[in-house]
Formats: C-alpha cells, sequence, structure tokens
DNA sequence: TTGTAGGCGTTATCAC
DNA sequence: GTGATAACGCCTACAA
C-alpha cells in the first residue's frame, strides 16, 4: 500500500503538505501542489480511509435497517437509500433484522464499532430505549420509531380511507379488510383508516376483519376461510399487496371472480402489482422517494448534529387496475 | 468513547493486558483477568473496529456487488450473503452497478480504501484487468468472471435444454425463445441450450429467437411482436422469469391461452412466478444456496488466501407449474 | 506473567 | 508556506 509518507519523499516535502494538498485546506505554495499532485499520481496514491475514519472518529458508512430484504416492498426503498449515500460518497451497509429486537441491538452495536454515521430503520420491534443512548443520528422509514427521531411515512390512515371509500362508490356493499400486524403502526393505521369508513355501517361485522402477517400465503388462507365463510363479502381492503395478491389467488382457488364479483384493492404500489391476473389495484406509495428523503435527512443530521429535523408525511395515490370495478 | 486505556486504569494493569484480555491471545494470569473482564464489563468497553482495522490492514467487511436489487432475483442472493457474513461476524455493504463498469471501479477503489476484505461479485462488465491487480479475494457469482477467480454458477446450458425438452416431451411443435443479453453469459449459455435441442429440426426457424434485456417490459413487447408475426408458435422457453412473465401478459394480451394455446417456462425460479395467473412453470436455480456458498468460498479465501478454491456449478430443477400443460 | 514502546496512516496544531 | 509532532485506539515485539 502506497502511503502519504511515500508521497511526500518522491515530492520532496512533508506528510504535513501532502495532506494540505488532498484535502485543499490550509496554503500551499502552486508549484509545491503541482509536485506533490505529480507524486500522488506516478505513485497513484489513494488515502486510507480507515486512518481517515480513526483520526475523525467517522467512517462515511451509513446503514439501512429491515426487516427482510426479500419482502418486495424493501428492495426499492434499498435501492433509494443506496443511490443517495454512493451520490454523497457513503458506503452503503444493510441488515436484515426479520424484526428481531436482539438483531437488531447486536447490528447496532457492531455498526457503532466502526464508528457508522447514521442508521436509517424500518422496525417496529427496535428498542428505543438503546436508540436514545447512542449519538449518531436516526432516521425512522416506512414506520414511526419515537417522537425524538425525525421519521418519513406515508400517510397510511387517510390512504386507507381513500381505498376503502373508492371500494364504497363503485359500488361494493360488504368490504372485509385483512390487516396487518398490529404492533406495526402503520398497519394498524391502515385498520383505523377502514373502520372510519365502514364501522358506522349498519351492514357492517367485526367479523369482515381478518389478520395476517404481511405476507402472501397467510392471506391466502386467511382469505379463502372468510370468502368461504361470509360469501356477501364483495370488496376487500388488503393491508399490503403481498396480501392483496393472495387474496387474489385465494379468490382464483374458491373460483370467484375478481373483479366481477369481488374488488381487491393493495396498499404499497409493489411492482409484481402489475404482473398479477388481474392487475392489482392499489395506493402506491413514493418507495423510492421516501428513501431518498430518509436518506438525505440522515445525511443531514450528520453535517449538523445539532439541527432538529422535523419529520416528513407523502401522500399515497390511488391507482386503478384489473382488480376493482364499477359495478351496481 | 470508553477505550483500553480507560479499562487499563481501572484494573490497575497496562493497555496490553487487557488487549490480551480481549484477544485471548498470551498468557495472563488468572486473577489479572478477571480483575480485567470486571472492568471492560463495569465501562461497558467495546474494542473500536475502526482502529483495529487500521492495525490489521483488514476491516472485516465484504460487499456484494449486484447490477440492481430491484431485480427480484438479488434480494434472494443478498439475503443468503448477509445471512453468512452476519454469521461469521462480518458486516455487508451492497452495491447496486448497473451493469456500468465506470460504477464498479468506483466502488472498487472506495471499497479498497476501506480496507475491505473480499468482493462477490455478479457481473458481465466488470474489468478483469483491474480486479487482477488487486490483492483481496474476488469470487463471482451467477455469472463467471475469470478462470482465475473462483465462481458459484448454475448448469445453465443443461438447464436450457431440460427445459427445452421439456415443452418438446409435452407436445409443443414450434419453439420460441426470448434470450437474454448475450454478453451476459449465462444468457448466452441458456440460448446455447435451447439451440442445440431445437436447431436441427426441420420446423426449426431462426425467427422464432428473440432478445431482451431480461426486463418485464421488453418481453412484453417482443413477445406480442412474435407471438403476432408467428400464430404457429405453440411454446416458448424464456431466459428468465421476469421476461417469462412479460410473455404471460403478451399472450394475454392477444387474447392466447396459456397454457391451452401456448406453455411459457421461465429460468431462476423466483417468487412472483407463484404469483401469476396462471403460475409459472420454470428451471428453478438454488438461488439462496449459491449465495451461500459464494459467501463462504470468500470467507475461506479471506481465512487462507494461498490456498485455491475450486468453482461450483449447480443444478436447475424444473418446476411444473400451470403455465405449461401436456399437449395432444 | 506483565509493561513499555513503536507503529498502523491520517489530520491538525504548532512553530518556524 | 512548510515541517515537525502529537494524537486517534489498538496490537505486538521486546524487555523486564
Amino acid at each position: 500500500m502506497v502511503t502519504m509518507r511515500d508521497v511526500s519523499k518522491l515530492a520532496n516535502v512533508s506528510v504535513a503538505t501532502v495532506s494540505r494538498v488532498m484535502n485543499n485546506n490550509g496554503y500551499v505554495n502552486e508549484r509545491t501542489k503541482e509536485k506533490v499532485l505529480a507524486a500522488i499520481k506516478e505513485l497513484n496514491y489513494r488515502p486510507n480511509d480507515v486512518a481517515r475514519s480513526l483520526f475523525k472518529g467517522k467512517s462515511k458508512m451509513i446503514a439501512l435497517f429491515v426487516p427482510d430484504i426479500r419482502n418486495p416492498f424493501f428492495p426499492e426503498l434499498a435501492r433509494a437509500v443506496e443511490d443517495i449515500s454512493n451520490m454523497h460518497h457513503y458506503t452503503f451497509i444493510l441488515c436484515n433484522t426479520d424484526n428481531d429486537p436482539a438483531k437488531e441491538v447486536n447490528y447496532l452495536n457492531a455498526l457503532l464499532q466502526k464508528s457508522i454515521d447514521g442508521v436509517i430503520i424500518v422496525s417496529s420491534t427496535m428498542s428505543v430505549k438503546q436508540l436514545r443512548e447512542i449519538k449518531v443520528p436516526i432516521v425512522a422509514l416506512d414506520r414511526k420509531l419515537d417522537a425524538e427521531f425525525p421519521a418519513v411515512t406515508v400517510n397510511n390512515r387517510e390512504g386507507a380511507k381513500i381505498a376503502v371509500r373508492y371500494l364504497k362508490e363503485t359500488g361494493c356493499k360488504h368490504i372485509a379488510h385483512i390487516a396487518g400486524p398490529q404492533d406495526i403502526i402503520s398497519s394498524s393505521e391502515r385498520m383505523k383508516g377502514y373502520l372510519d369508513v365502514v364501522q358506522k355501517e349498519y351492514r357492517f361485522s367485526d367479523d369482515y376483519i381478518r389478520f395476517g402477517n404481511y405476507t402472501y400465503e397467510d392471506a391466502f388462507e386467511v382469505a379463502k376461510e372468510l370468502l368461504t365463510s361470509h360469501s356477501t363479502v364483495d370488496g376487500i381492503f388488503a393491508a399490503n399487496d403481498l396480501m392483496a395478491i393472495g387474496v387474489l389467488k385465494a379468490a382464483e382457488y374458491l373460483g370467484i371472480n375478481v373483479p366481477n364479483d369481488l374488488s381487491i384493492i393493495g396498499f404499497d404500489g409493489i411492482t409484481i402489482g402489475r404482473t398479477t391476473s388481474p392487475t392489482l389495484t392499489t395506493m402506491e406509495q413514493p418507495i423510492y422517494i421516501i428513501g431518498k428523503r430518509a436518506t438525505e435527512i440522515l445525511l443531514q443530521q450528520i453535517e449538523e448534529p445539532d439541527r432538529r429535523i422535523p419529520s416528513e408525511e407523502y401522500k399515497v395515490t390511488l391507482i386503478q387496475r384489473e382488480s376493482t370495478k364499477e359495478r351496481s
């Protein structure tokens, strides 16, 4: 490895001068600067970031915690975070937490030992107490963590209301809900939005609600049961697209025609929704944008640790596709 | 930050002793060891990995280069690599290269400055010349890079043959191919496998081959054109699942019934294939396993840089679903 | 068995 | 303008 010392010798200057040239800081004569640059080029010198990190206590690395990158909601988020990180010359670390508090803590500690500069967290299980004690910036993404940390989220409750109202307006009389895990705040908000619209109707029944674990398989089973026991259901709002697709397949399995006999609407706007048959109507989140913003906010916090940056909430958009239709 | 020095003071020993305790190395009296451990615990001391890295020239970090994590083939691969990394106390860095040689080189240099310990690369554009010059272990994944680097791949050509033979055996007479980018070796191997089976048939026509860019959209367009201009085609082998799904949608768009009028088979075995209608018949790769093995091999190379580890090739498996059927 | 001291490669603070 | 030099926190000869 070629070091500053090698460069300094070749250029006949001190390491201090080389450092000054590298960082464009402090006075340095134009001619010596050229000499140094020439030496750097000749030796193909590259500064050692580890030494730099040791001195500065910062690593130019940030991490993203997600439950599982295999859930199709997260790759786009990860891509956004990585893009912005890279753009700002930060290295991107990815951690799959499986919603396991122990894993989350382990990752966090390991990263702190590496002088990580900041962390973006998608989690509802993270111990906030632990987070408060550390001094690196944290940004919550998709799910709020605690008032203390800036969060980038979407209007889940309002989005759910729009979805359910849409089902209603297109003529659905008996609207059911496949809810997500209630310890995930975004998920419980979506259920609230659902209830906001239907709860007061005389046709509404508590038994129109089923719970899934945000997975395709869960929703498939649960929807099969629901549709079998409640043949009057003609509209289903699923708390995420993965579950909506499970519902789609359950209907197909039972020979129920979508959208003629049953309308289905999801939430998230993941890409797969465009490839199912019928394609999936959904409340689309600006996934890339929230990932991008979370990263920008994190980087700002890193640059100016004192400034408090407010949370941001983005709007979801109704995307009409083939799994819903106007009925009479 | 609490350092070894703090611990050494509290325990009334030298930093060297603390270091010895931390690393379980060198002689240290049982009693002093206990004193030190107590002090470590009391202060909640954690070693600074950056300082360690600086000294050792190693960072306990590995990176994975993929074209784009949003391509549904890669999240499972990434998950495997991350799992194994984490299990061995390595930190996992993810880089999206977009098949852009400039980005690849930039990432590589940035990581080398951070003393990265090894890199797993999915690429067909990476400059092998650059790679040869660096001394950190490299493992190629999914696509071979160069004889010099161990690779973990699947039997693409043989797999393609199995796929096309299967179409033939189920009664398809005119089998077309949606090929992937030919600069990707796995993709051109799959085309070779296709040709191995059909080229000698009198019914075969060069015009049964179309090229897509491994994307859903490409395949949709290209398949529409193919199916319109060649109504005799009754079987299509797509070079990956994403394109197979594009074909599925193109058939739907044209009112061609799958599998009754047209059989479709893909390659990869990504999860989405289970959620389309009809579900997708495919040649399934052991995605998690190859990711895992690539990581294990990389870590071995890191531990023993001298030992040469041979490449590994895994088998793909035919998964029969609804997009193909026995025809007469 | 333990301590001292030098070095890993940079940066920043002083003098000159 | 430029050059010593002391950190940053850890590890490992070498002494003791």
